[in-house]
DNA sequence: ATTACTTTATAATAATTACACTTTATGCTT
DNA sequence: AAGCATAAAGTGTAATTATTATAAAGTAAT
């Protein structure tokens, strides 16, 4: 965790921000939340728990900042929220993502499934990949087996 | 064009929705646009030019309808808006997007290029894939070469 | 004519951003 | 090192923007 924000401070201080406490708290919550997918407002609230005088617009700014130095990505899964998701180490590429219909549940996927597109896209069309956002929507497994049980 | 509209009519029908003159409207800025992606806002206004009694809330509701019918697909590029966008007839899947962070433009891939993809993601993560989402961020050709000369 | 849809205009809500002011950190001069 | 000037960052609140809800009125079909 330690070794984790120290890179993060490097990667502000590379780019002459700094890593004040409000900052850090931040990204702390994004750090113990890892898996999941917190919007702005979450994200706030969580904070304010370490640290109660941190304003919600200093945190919409921290996100903005760290979405900016690509340490957070920015998503939007079409529920008028943006939600925010940190970067793996070394990821280079923006992770995908499962969402179910049924029961909103959103799983990860780490692998870069999409080599062979991003290929075809920059030879096809002259276009030259920096990032890609993929999400599918369907079904999980739970949901599955819970509406074939239900018909 | 008359053909296509006749289409969307049958397919609210099935659903016993009608065409009604604020929708027929609606679609019919829908697809004297296709290649855009305009916001709601966009479409009100555009709507308005030829209806000019429409008012907002009924475009939304409709833009909604079309979008829960599939009809036309909802989509966000991360900048606040939601941009609505007519399927092409008979795609059962929704397209791609090639969106240049230079000068902010946005290019339609027709072709599914995730068909192996959804195959992994059935069998490894047994998700069921009903659609999916993929917009592509980087250089278009001509700001790929403004950039080379800039340089 | 009654019933269920639709639409309209406007108000309400919700997420995000802008603003004016205060606090904190940093560097320079002595 | 102490004191001051400057810049960067943070705070709370107001403003903005997109979207949705609501109440009243209009349409259309049985």
């Amino acid at each position: 965790m330690e070794h984790r924000i120290d890179r993060i401070k490097k990667q502000l201080h590379a780019q002459s921000y700094k890593l004040t406490p409000q900052r850090e708290a931040t990204v702390r919550v994004l750090l113990e939340h890892e898996a999941d997918h917190l919007s702005a407002e979450d994200i706030y609230l969580l904070v304010k728990e370490k640290a109660p005088e941190i304003g919600l617009a200093t945190v919409y700014r921290t996100l903005e900042l760290l979405s900016e130095l690509k340490i957070v990505d920015k998503i939007n899964f079409g529920d008028g929220v943006s939600r925010y998701d940190l970067r793996k180490e070394g990821a280079e590429h923006f992770h995908h993502h499962l969402v179910c219909i049924e029961c909103g549940s959103v799983e990860e996927i780490m692998e870069d499934l999409l080599g062979d597109v991003e290929k075809i896209i920059e030879s096809q069309w002259g276009f030259q990949v920096q990032d890609h956002r993929l999400t599918f929507h369907g079904l999980c497994k739970v949901c599955q087996t819970a509406t074939v049980k239900s018909t």
